[in-house]
DNA sequence: TTCGCTGTATGATTTCAATCATATGTGCTC
DNA sequence: GAGCACATATGATTGAAATCATACAGCGAA
């Protein structure tokens, strides 16, 4: 699958940028002048509701990019928070604008991506609107097993309750329940999905 | 703003296509054979739980275009349901494919626009984070609103209190809780936002 | 006109996730 | 290896949304 990095592997960047768990790459409401991909760490674009709340919006990861709407947008809409120690590469907003414009096919490998990111999106909203939070923890564990029904988790249970949309006790709840009644079995962060009835 | 209407001007398509409430433009599983813009009435995109209860990813009024991913995606991912009675044009997949390859700069704003839906979807996720119904309800309006702080409905509650992920009962009580704390003042579908605090 | 469907609305009850508290495990640094 | 930060884990309590019930208004169809 065609990334963002293998479209801009020519385009001049800001190679290698360090940043310390903690940080942030950009605030929501700063000028959108970059477009992000994440080399080695974990980037999450988050807002924050009037209570102080953070919701995750989204998880980059080791070869996703970020902020692909600063190409179309003049400021940024949300926070992007460095969770780990990461290694980004940044582009030039003009340059990335103009790389576009001027290469069609890459253009629609854009389209592509940013489809992708509609389905994954709509995929997190219909998990949300899922009450129960079992089922909505063993929904999300089906759309991400393979077809060994098997699960390795690359992030902390924490980290998945944010993106589930529940507190990580409910998280931990619902995982004790799902394996109590049955319908997984852990091993540290491999989940098997068993027969269900 | 550019719309996909306005990209897709030149294509050929199967216009004016009839539909009355009730009816399936395509259900989960079809092959994705055609993309569609809603000339009138209304099309939801939803999925169902296992428990049958429908989450609404997006409704398409009166310009919106729908299924746009269809151009990069062999099925379709949910399921299209008419609101109510409805025309739409489609334009057949391997004709929009041909003309997004080879007109670059058509293809870049459809990256636009999903870019844009990007955005939406992102908002939405957002508000689904929000627990409390009242300040859900407060949020939506609040992106909603023009610079009057007035909001003009054009759907019924029902359908609204589906997209905030919320049960109608919760939703009526929610506007009838922030109008009697005076936050907002409703007559009919006019919802006028008040100075908070 | 009446019937039936749907949207709007509110009351009573239940359910379940959030919250608060507490404890153990794990990996890191000094 | 002591100390610390954080993830994992579970118990008790609470609050708010879902659910179930009921009522009425509006509107199209028979």
């Amino acid at each position: 699958m065609q990334t963002l990095t293998d479209l801009l592997s020519n385009v001049p960047s800001l190679s290698d940028i360090s940043l310390s768990a903690g940080e942030s790459v950009f605030r929501k409401g700063d000028r959108a002048a970059y477009v992000y991909v994440v080399k080695r760490g974990g980037v999450t674009l988050q807002r924050y509701s009037k209570t102080g709340k953070a919701s995750v919006l989204y998880r980059a990861g080791p070869g996703d990019s970020f902020a692909e709407s600063a190409i179309f947008s003049e400021h940024h809409h949300c926070h992007a928070l460095v969770e780990t120690p990461s290694i980004v590469i940044a582009y030039a907003k003009p340059i990335v604008l103009d790389y576009f414009q001027s290469n069609g096919q890459a253009s629609f490998e854009l389209a592509r991506i940013l489809s992708q990111q509609v389905q994954s999106l709509r995929h997190t909203v219909e998990l949300h609107n899922i009450l129960s939070a079992p089922e909505r923890v063993y929904q999300y564990l089906l759309g991400q097993s393979d077809d060994r029904r098997s699960i390795i988790l690359n992030k902390t249970f924490k980290a998945l309750s944010q993106e589930l949309g529940l507190t990580h006790e409910t998280l931990y709840r619902s995982l004790a329940r799902l394996e109590k009644d049955g319908v997984i079995r852990r091993e540290g962060k491999t989940i098997n999905l068993l027969e269900r009835f």
